[in-house]
DNA sequence: GACCCGGAAGTCAT
DNA sequence: TATGACTTCCGGGT
């Protein structure tokens, strides 16, 4: 078990870090588990919701939480709670778990979860719900009744479009149906971010199961490019609310099921071909693409059209990414690394002379169709072969050429696939074939690679991302 | 010294 | 077991 040194990332996310305890969290740090809390200000909680509210946390809508919440403020004298940050309905509400509370409201998250579980409890005494698969209840059995120990991320799926009328017919055609935080991205055209997407766009039908659709709506996902050109941040750091999970250094932290609950830092990311959570560009995407811009402080678009973007402050960056994957010693250094394997699969190439700077070769919608077509790259056929000499050397004049925009593209995004092509490229030329002593495993994948980095590398320019970006706009 | 590059090997999830 | 997508480490260049 390696023990991290935990720095937090620095930037506006500083702080709304949680402490890792919170003074009434000491409280609450080991209660049994279907015990009552203990006698607190919470006790006539359910007398007390505002009129309308339905006593069931797991019925309320989005408009409800945000009742709840302000509720909560006021008679509990909280801080205000960022709103954006629970967009969800009661359900996803009550999914989260003290720690997540915690992080989307320091201090209070305990207090909150407190009243909601309570609220829940006593709904579920006066059977007013039925069990369902995404109960509280339902999801503390696997997991460890250590204080840190957190309960498995659901699996994210559509939730109707903005709410669901019974919970009990909801849970019928979505067991794990919640609504997500984040805020929902519904810009101008209909084509919300990725994972907000999951929830509120209305082109995903609620009866979609999330891995068909995960791949029917890969179009979708993760491109709010439709926004056309990027306005700088109007927010200052100190409002950005990255959500950031505290990032303790605690051994479970290390359990697989752990792992899984950081996806919370964008819970709104489903389950797709590759899968134990986002893949780096879609993570930068996502940032890139906040509506409301809350991660400019850590990545912004330089030129939204041509997908060139700079890191602004790239330890922040590592460690939000590093929380991603619960890889918490995560650096620019290896995140860059990570980078710059993009490289060689034209996802990604370095804007040369500037710092941090890079370039999206491809614009989400390429990507999210790539990582799903992975029976086309067989059909590919090779195009000519750039030398990766000439390759750097176009790079660094970052010339936009003006051929044609060749339709098909790399499909492959496998790194190792790669890398027998560069190893050969390097001793080489191009065009040597694979080395009678290259490892079986990679031998189809290495085809692959040969396909793919023999692409022309002015395929995927600006200009094509700029053009498939006008395209996108078009078709929607 | 920070950044950047890319090889090599390892990890983890599917 | 194979594969994809990194993660980790590192040596070298700018």
């Amino acid at each position: 078990m390696k023990v991290v040194s935990l720095q937090l990332p620095s930037g506006p996310s500083m702080e709304r870090l949680p402490l890792p305890f919170s003074p009434t969290e000491l409280l609450w740090r080991y209660p049994l588990p279907w015990a009552p809390p203990p006698p607190s200000p919470l006790g006539d909680t359910k007398a007390q919701l505002p009129a309308g509210l339905p006593p069931e946390p797991r019925l309320w809508t989005r408009e409800d939480v945000s009742v709840f919440l302000k509720w909560c403020e006021r008679e509990f004298d909280l801080p205000n709670f960022d709103m954006d940050l629970f967009q969800m309905n009661g359900k996803a509400l009550c999914l989260l778990t003290k720690t997540d509370l915690g992080e989307r409201c320091p201090g209070a998250g305990d207090v909150l979860h407190n009243v909601l579980q309570m609220l829940v409890r006593d709904a579920a005494l006066l059977g007013r719900v039925p069990s369902s698969p995404v109960t509280p209840t339902a999801r503390a059995a696997p997991y460890p009744p250590s204080p840190h120990s957190h309960p498995p991320t659901p699996t994210w799926t559509v939730d109707g479009f903005h709410h669901f009328h019974s919970a009990a017919a909801a849970a019928a055609a979505q067991p794990n149906s919640v609504t997500l935080s984040p805020a929902p991205s519904v810009d101008s055209s209909g084509s919300p971010q990725r994972g907000d997407t999951v929830t509120y766009a209305p082109a995903y039908a609620p009866s979609v199961p999330p891995t068909t659709q995960a791949a029917s709506s890969g179009s979708n996902h993760s491109d709010s490019d439709e926004e056309g050109q990027y306005a700088p941040p109007p927010r200052s750091p100190k409002e950005a609310p990255i959500t950031s999970p505290a990032p303790q250094n605690h051994p479970t932290q290390q359990h697989p099921h752990y792992r899984a609950q950081h996806r919370e830092f964008f819970p709104n990311d489903m389950p797709e071909s590759n899968t134990n959570g986002r893949l780096l560009w879609d993570f930068l995407q996502q940032l890139l693409n906040d509506p409301t811009q809350r991660y400019t402080n850590y990545i912004a678009w330089k030129n939204r059209d041509t997908g060139v973007f700079k890191i602004v402050d790239p330890a922040g960056l590592a460690k939000l990414w590093g929380i991603q994957k619960n890889h918490l010693s995560m650096n620019y250094d290896k995140m860059s690394r990570a980078l710059r394997y993009y490289y060689r699969v034209n996802i990604l190439r370095k804007v040369q002379g500037e710092r941090h700077c890079y370039q999206f070769l491809r614009n989400p919608t390429e990507l999210k169709n790539i990582k799903n077509i992975s029976l086309l790259r067989q059909q590919m056929s090779p195009t000519r072969v750039v030398p990766q000499t000439l390759v750097k050397t176009e790079m660094k004049e970052e010339r936009c050429d003006e051929e044609t925009v060749d339709e098909e593209m790399p499909t492959d995004l496998s790194m190792s696939a790669s890398e027998p092509w560069r190893k050969r490229a390097r001793s080489d030329t191009a065009t040597a074939p694979p080395s009678s002593t290259q490892h079986d495993k990679h031998r189809i994948s290495t085809l692959i690679g040969d396909n793919m980095i023999m692409k022309r590398e002015v395929d995927y320019s600006a200009e094509h991302y700029a053009l498939n970006l006008k395209s996108e706009k078009c078709e929607q």
